[in-house]
DNA sequence: GGCAAAATAGAACGATCGTTCGGTTTTCTG
DNA sequence: CAGAAAACCGAACGATCGTTCTATTTTGCC
């Protein structure tokens, strides 16, 4: 099952709270609590554990406590949102039936998460940015939880056409890429621009993508060139 | 002509050196244009006066005193990285002929500067992510620009239905969306997973929307639901 | 309830940040 | 060439940063 779970994912489950839970690590989820929220707004970099201190009502050295380092806060933030991530957008998507509609879904609810929900930007995206180039530990978590969340987009993609929803031809990386590139395009036009039709162009793009590979005879003939030299 | 440039765009060409330059605007060249390279590698918000003074061998108080404060240090590289943009990607598109060609003349460039360029991140789309949440000036510049370059993007394609080279029913908007989303996706698939097929996988899509648009008779009655109630 | 252990607070550190100010040097111009 | 103006430097400012100490409080277990 869970296929999206990351080796390096320890942290246990933070949703049913407090339950034989030692002080330390319910106040610790507090904390991450807080600082996913604050970095969704300035980005990880931006987090600092001064401000944290404030928000969460402790002290800078009581939060600094629970982490050890800066560095380690940050990826502890990012495990928290891949952990956030496959609750909300992988597993609910992994209870609808293989092929089109599971890969629809987990399009769906990851729109959801990157347009929809105002409060929090993705921290995929804009850390993905942030640490383009910027090698180092949190780098490493951010490309390594990524690459697993496009591993499993891509199995869904191909099953898709295992199930013969999409064509034989189709490749899955490709698709991924340009859906991959859909969600980024809402979240640049939804967020940054504040393009309200963001939303529904995202998803004309991806059924139009849909659409091309589901139906594969006769489009290797027809060539756009044709088409320039008519004029 | 030259129908990129901006109103707030007042400083003028860096590109001829020295010539009638006032030693003042000289060295505020040569120091944006450090500053320049030093946000594509951290970012606007990750650019100091310190490591500018540093890299340019001058005293934080000079570098200082050229700006007045950071956020105009921001803002001025802002609208050097649209002054550079316009003459790498925009201006040599705009020699070739309307339609297609220039078009594809402008997604080239752009490709060239996203992905290829290795010293230098695209500014417009880190910018995006770390300015998407903080309100001020420096966002304010930020969309202006990247509006008006969505906008001559926008156009050219206009151009390419007016020719003839894209059907009637091209809605310029969305194409416009989709071919933003693949160098989002080929920005983000090399700089960050370091993936070299992004390269073609961004191309390879890009014909192929082309070629959706191009192509627009008997599209609309193929559904995909058709394919998915075959199971 | 007492006691070790864990959790948190508080103060201080060196470093860096953006910014200000006074003085010195360089550049332009009449 | 002189004198005004512009450019630049160096030091210092308060603020904030991550981090390290030493206490003090709180927790969990026997």
């Amino acid at each position: 099952m869970q296929v999206l779970s990351h080796a390096a994912l320890t942290q246990p489950n933070a949703a049913a709270p407090d339950r034989h839970l030692h002080k330390g690590q319910q106040t610790r989820a507090a904390i991450l609590e807080a600082a996913l929220g604050l970095a969704s707004h300035i980005g990880l970099e931006g987090l600092s554990i001064g401000a944290l201190a404030e928000t969460t009502r402790m002290s800078k050295s009581g939060v600094f406590a629970h982490f050890g380092s800066r560095e380690e806060l940050q990826i502890s933030v990012v495990r928290e949102y891949h952990a956030k991530f496959e609750h909300e957008v992988f597993l609910p998507a992994m209870q609808e039936p293989r092929g089109l509609p599971r890969l629809r879904a987990l399009f769906g609810n990851w729109v959801q998460r990157v347009a929809v929900e105002i409060d929090s930007g993705c921290l995929y995206i804009s850390g993905a940015v942030e640490f383009d180039d910027r090698p180092g530990p949190v780098r490493d978590a951010l490309v390594s939880m990524v690459a697993t969340w496009q591993a499993a987009l891509e199995r869904a993609i191909r099953q898709a056409v295992d199930e013969g929803h999409l064509s034989e031809s189709t490749d899955p990386a490709q698709l991924l890429f340009e859906i991959h590139g859909l969600i980024l395009a809402l979240h640049h036009d939804a967020r940054f621009m504040r393009n309200p039709t963001a939303l529904s162009r995202a998803g004309a793009a991806f059924e139009r993508a849909l659409s091309h590979y589901a139906l594969p005879r006769a489009r290797e003939s027809e060539k756009v060139e044709r088409i320039s030299s008519t004029t």
